[in-house]
RNA sequence: GGCCCCGUAGCUCAGCUGGAUAGAGCAAUUGACUUCUAAUCAAUAGGUCGCACGUUCGAGUCGUGCCGGGGUCACCA
């Protein structure tokens, strides 16, 4: 039988919509006629494009293990690859490398059958599942700054990136809401105002409406507790104490961390709509409150906890550790629980509620050994089912040109608020320097400058490599030149210029047609998406979408540059470039989508 | 000291399960706007992939050991 029979027919039935794996396909089935290993196959993308659009190297592999010549078999199977007819060019070599160029009806085919799905065939073949993102991590009291950048950018695009998958996805803000903090704040206000009621132990209530301190007074409050209790061991004996009868019930302290909790949750949420950021959950430390006793009770009695030096803990360390694994500490020895117990007590809740398949925890990489002893006691106390996938993804920090973790110029903490202000900011200066600004009117500048400002901030971050560390240069960021969001955007929002002056002079699509290696290169960009897809979801890395969308973002504006579309006179063509146009324009807003990225109308 | 992360062009960074001549972007030099947005495109130049061994036909990629930077190592989060 010739393999072209059999391929038509693997290929149609596998509906596979990687062009990568059709091709892998082809190749292997070329590779298996001569009873070597399908999986030699394996087509990539050419490194060097002036050869070929893709190359197989199976035959190096395969010829060491039959203990053949590479090139014979290389031949071989160029020889079998030409009985098929798909390809236009099929060369040898090198030591036995086989470089592919496809016929433009194949690519064309695959680009009319890849641009009908909606998700340009990512979709297919992905098992949903249930998953919890956990990511953002504001705490009370605190207002958001530097450190919230990355986990909430990050986990809000892979998120993203679940959703666009069709997976259920719970995203979780996961408020830090529970521990030591809550006690210094307390004792901070009783020490400004101890006369409320809510110190008062013999009242039961009810307790006022409205809080003693705003937002702004609360931001001040708690780096001066922070501060009183590393000079005052008395302070600090107190608020501990406090933060155990928080955590016990006491009713005033209650009321008082309900109104600084509200306040907080509402300050933050500004935040995270300004970023883009959506949680299905709100939840906290606080809510395993309920949980936490019977977590407490089961452990004691199933005999995973034990007292060490006074504390209750669970041991984690294992045979065959090669580090020092500290154990997981529940309950300090003054008796209040700490972020690892809520984590362990959260991930129960989740069991119980939720059932996931999977949890990734958005965290700064430095609490790597926190989720470790969290994960390792979640497994061993049988928190949550075997099957459930526990993952911390962390992430480097930001840093200022100096290459050390990003401070304001007197020393102090960046606020996010502030950071994504300057970005905006610079994004309108650079407009105005432009000398564009008069395009628009007063409130679509805004919009747009906010668009660019946030862009720059979240490609920046995203394209970076997770757990590197970073520069934070916004005068980089908001160029719009080179790797940057706004180059993304502007290939973008040049494709709706076009489509609008298309629409204008009742100009319309139609199919496909190659008539310039402009135009290959960008079917084939197009085409590369799911395995971007595919290999960012399995790294949890969206820097490869990021690539993804500016390697595609680059081919279109080559494209634009060498091929007219309005203008070309062949109406066929003139159709093919438009739907070109469409299809290019429906990718980058799909990918800037996921990557949690707008893209404005005009810029 | 143990463990984890990082080390690639002057600067900022990619490099997928090992494959051909290691890639982008800034910055530098040089071309292209009467033409769909030049916020663009094209070209030149720039490298001992921290160092040394090892595995392999083949190593930026895998292993071991060093060097340099960052982080972390039970009652903070």
């Amino acid at each position: 039988m010739s393999i072209q029979v059999a391929t038509q027919k693997k290929v149609s039935a596998q509906v596979t919509l990687s062009l990568l794996t059709q091709l892998s396909t082809l190749v292997g089935q070329a590779f298996a006629a001569h009873d070597l290993d399908p999986a030699f196959g394996k087509v990539v993308i050419s490194q060097r494009r002036e050869l070929g659009q893709f190359q197989c190297n199976g035959a190096l592999a395969a010829a060491k293990q039959a203990g053949k010549n590479p090139r014979d078999i290389a031949t071989v199977i160029v020889g079998e690859l030409e009985k098929t007819g798909l390809f236009a060019e099929l060369s040898l070599a090198g030591p036995g490398f086989i470089n592919i160029r496809l016929q433009d009806d194949f690519l064309i085919g695959h680009l009319n059958e890849l641009s009908a799905d909606p998700g340009f065939g990512c979709q297919h073949g992905h098992q949903a599942q249930k998953i919890i993102v956990d990511y953002g991590g504001p705490n009370v009291a605190k207002a958001m700054h530097v450190g919230h950048l990355r986990a909430t950018i990050i986990g809000e695009s892979l998120r993203r990136l679940r959703v666009f998958l069709g997976d259920t996805v719970i995203s979780d803000v996961h408020f830090g809401d529970w521990g030591l903090p809550m006690g210094l704040l307390i004792k901070e206000i009783e020490l400004g105002q101890p006369d409320l009621v809510y110190f008062d132990v013999e009242y039961t209530g009810p307790y006022p409406d409205d809080g003693p301190v705003t937002v702004e007074e609360l931001q001040i409050l708690y780096p001066a507790a922070s501060a009183r209790s590393k000079e005052d061991p008395v302070f600090a004996e107190s608020a501990r104490a406090a933060t155990f009868d928080l955590q016990n019930g006491r009713a005033g302290y209650r009321a008082l961390w309900q109104h600084m909790r509200d306040i907080s949750v509402g300050e933050t949420k500004t935040d995270f709509d300004l970023l883009g950021a959506h949680f299905t959950d709100w939840k906290g430390e606080a809510d395993t409150n309920d949980h936490m006793p019977l977590m407490l009770a089961r452990l004691k009695e199933e005999g995973y906890s034990e007292i060490s030096e006074g504390a209750v803990v669970v041991h984690v360390a294992e045979g065959t550790d090669k580090k020092k694994m500290p154990p997981l500490i529940l309950q300090k020895s003054d008796g209040a629980v700490m972020y690892g117990t809520t984590d362990l007590a959260t991930i129960e809740m989740r069991a119980h509620e939720s059932d996931p398949d999977c949890i990734l925890y958005v965290v700064d990489a430095r609490q790597s050994l926190h989720f470790e002893q969290v994960f390792r006691a979640a497994r061993k106390c049988n928190s949550i089912k075997p099957e459930c996938q526990l993952e911390h993804i962390g992430f480097g920090t930001v840093n200022g040109k100096d290459g050390k973790p990003l401070k304001t110029r007197d020393g102090g903490v960046v606020r996010l608020r502030a950071l994504i202000e300057d970005a905006i900011a610079e994004a309108r200066k650079v407009i105005t320097e432009a000398g564009i600004s008069d395009r628009f009117a007063a409130d679509e500048l805004e919009d747009i400058a906010t668009k660019v400002g946030i862009s720059a901030i979240k490609y920046a971050d995203l394209s970076n490599q997770r757990m590197s560390n970073y520069i934070f240069d916004l005068e980089r960021f908001t160029k719009f030149e080179g790797r940057t969001g706004p180059y993304q955007m502007y290939a973008a929002v040049r494709i709706k210029s076009m489509l609008r002056k298309a629409a204008d002079q009742g100009l319309t699509s139609g199919p496909l047609v190659a008539t310039h290696d402009a135009e290959r290169n960008l079917m084939l960009a197009i085409a590369a998406l799911p395995e971007a897809v595919i290999a960012a979801t399995e790294k949890n890395a969206p820097n490869i979408l990021c690539e993804h969308v500016y390697a595609l973002t680059q081919e279109f504006n080559a494209f634009y540059h060498d091929c007219h579309v309005l203008g070309e006179k062949d109406e066929s063509i003139r159709a093919s470039r438009l739907k070109l146009c469409e299809i290019t324009l429906r990718q980058i807003e799909l990918v800037l989508e996921i990557l949690g990225i707008d893209v404005p109308e005009r810029m």
